[in-house]
DNA sequence: ATTAATTTTCAATATATTTTGAAAATTCAG
DNA sequence: CTGAATTTTCAAAATATATTGAAAATTAAT
């Protein structure tokens, strides 16, 4: 496979890959971009890429460095900002992670938490079931919490190998 | 709170959650409803109780059942159909874990390997980037695979004991 | 075999989300 | 300070996704 095939197909996969996980797909596609660019791109470049407007590169470029992914980069005597993508997988895994923890999860067990007392006869069935059921999403919630900020805590010895140290 | 409006507040949740993950918000809303109820339900008890159509009802109601998150269930001398969900939070997780790892990640990893191999200078910086990009998200695709693998085999003992000492 | 109850399908409709593009705001060189 | 280059905003338009509801198909009781 050629090049710039293959990196046409990684761009279109990975948006419609994004899509499935609740993110949009030009973000998606954005990242993606950046990802295999070697150098910084502009605005510009991005819209004639990826064909899209000059409004929806900019939105999504700045949720990407909203998200920690994607940083502006000052190039000396150029007027234009120029955009990159952090290379480093691992670094890119947790920092989604970390994000969607803290907007998503996060919340979501707190609600929880609000959710397990409820007024009435602690021996009625529906009020038993309820609070089990809420109870145990919670745990489960609060499991996946801690297991989550080890991980992103942890080195990147796990992820087994040397990756792509050389682009940093 | 009262019950009611907690589960009011489960079922809203808990449909603007799984929105935020690329599901569908009525099927999340069906399926919490399902969680909180003591009883199996029918088709018209769901739409009332959610106010939804019956197709919506029953479209949704069959992709919970592919995601195996919920049941049929036959009552004796009744003529329509029931429907139930899984209660044990953990078995729900593993599920979903499951099907995402099937429907998503297994056809990435997938697609991912076709790209490796590009034709053409290896020395080239555009190639040697795109080659390691890839190869490195495959990597971390493998790895998550591997240990979602484990997980979906390991019984509950992951869930009420420590999950968090594997990453250390 | 008939028919009433129930489930399923899917084209039409409604809703939600994304994208555009031009105007406004900002930046910075001269 | 001026004004051209660049970035940002956001209402309107386009697109994608979800929902409806009535007709068709299926099921099961008589």
């Amino acid at each position: 496979m050629k090049l710039a095939e293959a990196k046409q197909q990684f761009i279109s996969s990975w948006g419609a890959f994004g899509t499935q996980w609740g993110i949009n797909r030009t973000m998606a596609q954005i990242h993606a971009l950046l990802l295999v660019s070697v150098n910084p791109l502009t605005q510009d470049e991005i819209m004639q890429e990826l064909t899209i407007s000059r409004g929806n590169v900019n939105m999504n470029i700045r949720d990407l460095i909203g998200w920690g992914l994607v940083d502006r980069v000052i190039i000396a005597g150029e007027r234009k900002e120029y955009f990159t993508a952090e290379k480093d997988i691992w670094k890119v895994a947790t920092q989604i992670i970390k994000e969607r923890k803290k907007r998503e999860l996060d919340p979501m067990i707190k609600l929880l938490g609000q959710l397990e007392n409820i007024e009435g006869d602690k021996k009625d069935k529906e009020i038993q079931q309820f609070t089990e059921v809420i109870g145990s999403i919670k745990k489960l919630g609060t499991h996946a919490d801690k297991t989550l900020e080890v991980l992103i805590k942890a080195d990147e010895n796990w992820f087994t190998g040397s990756i792509l140290k050389m682009f940093k």
